[in-house]
DNA sequence: ATGGTAGCGCTGCTA
């Protein structure tokens, strides 16, 4: 199975980009994040055109997330479900199994500034995805969650850790916030592939041409549990998506993280 | 130098 997430920064925006992408990338389960598309405007017809399932849950201009899979796509709980929780209302979760797989496409609020309201929010948002998970999957079954966390799990995830005093994304009490997710018993699965290299980023700043000079982040993340980890034969950034070149749209500021799965 | 760019949608917010 070839599992990949894209935060895509508008689905309406980036509609040809994508179906590019499927077709040149063939993936099995494709995790989307930032689609800004109600659930009334998801173009599904077209990824069924493409052979395609697919589930959403967005409510127009902000946030929105999906799943689009080629392998089945049964048992969706959009958001957290039945439960009532302040943090939630937002469109940050979507959870199904695919082909036995239970995956989460996942959207971390950004937290906008450590002395704001909304990053307080972002620690409360976390927390509740762990008892998302607690809640609704086994750690010893096939479990995967992959999307924007807007966390960089270490130093070396970000292009200068200098630049980011005072800053969220690398903040301890986040750091602290993504380990007590993993904690339920999920792997990095790009970290332990690339166990010695800084990055591979997965976004960068559309302003000041960071792209190019290499100023990125590692927020994108496709986190495993121990059995699934263990069937892992891959795992790489797609920058080649990043790049500008040969189509009207703009890219996403977002790359899409692709994991390969044996059977 | 408190900038810069993209999306949504039409004013300024969000990232």
């Amino acid at each position: 199975m070839r599992l990949a997430t894209w935060n895509v920064n508008s689905l309406k925006a980036r509609r040809g980009r994508v179906e590019e992408w499927i077709a040149e990338h063939g993936p099995d389960v494709l995790l989307l994040q930032e689609t800004k598309c109600a659930d009334a405007a998801f173009p599904a017809g077209a990824f069924s055109q493409l052979g395609y399932e697919s589930a959403c849950h967005g409510d127009g201009r902000w946030n929105g997330v999906a799943i689009v899979s080629r392998v089945g796509l049964t048992k969706v709980r959009a958001g957290f479900g039945d439960r009532v929780l302040s943090a939630s209302a937002e469109c940050r979760l979507i959870s199904a199994e695919c082909d036995g797989v239970r995956v989460y496409s996942v959207y971390v609020p950004n937290g906008r500034a450590v002395d704001s309201e909304y990053y307080g929010a972002k620690l409360e948002w976390l927390a509740n995805l762990r008892a998302e998970l607690d809640a609704t999957c086994d750690p010893a079954a096939a479990v995967a969650l992959g999307g924007d966390f807007n966390i960089a799990p270490e130093d070396r995830d970000v292009w200068d850790i200098g630049e980011f005093a005072g800053l969220t994304h690398v903040t301890a009490p986040e750091r602290e916030a993504l380990r007590d997710v993993m904690a339920f018993g999920l792997v990095d699965v790009v970290r332990r592939l690339h166990p010695e290299e800084a990055g591979p980023f997965s976004w960068w700043d559309y302003r000041g041409g960071a792209f190019h000079k290499g100023e990125g982040m590692r927020i994108d993340l496709v986190l495993a549990s121990a059995p699934l980890a263990a069937r892992v034969t891959g795992a790489f950034v797609d920058r080649e998506a990043r790049k500008g070149q040969g189509s009207e749209r703009q890219p996403s500021d977002h790359a899409p993280v692709v994991v390969d799965l044996a059977p």
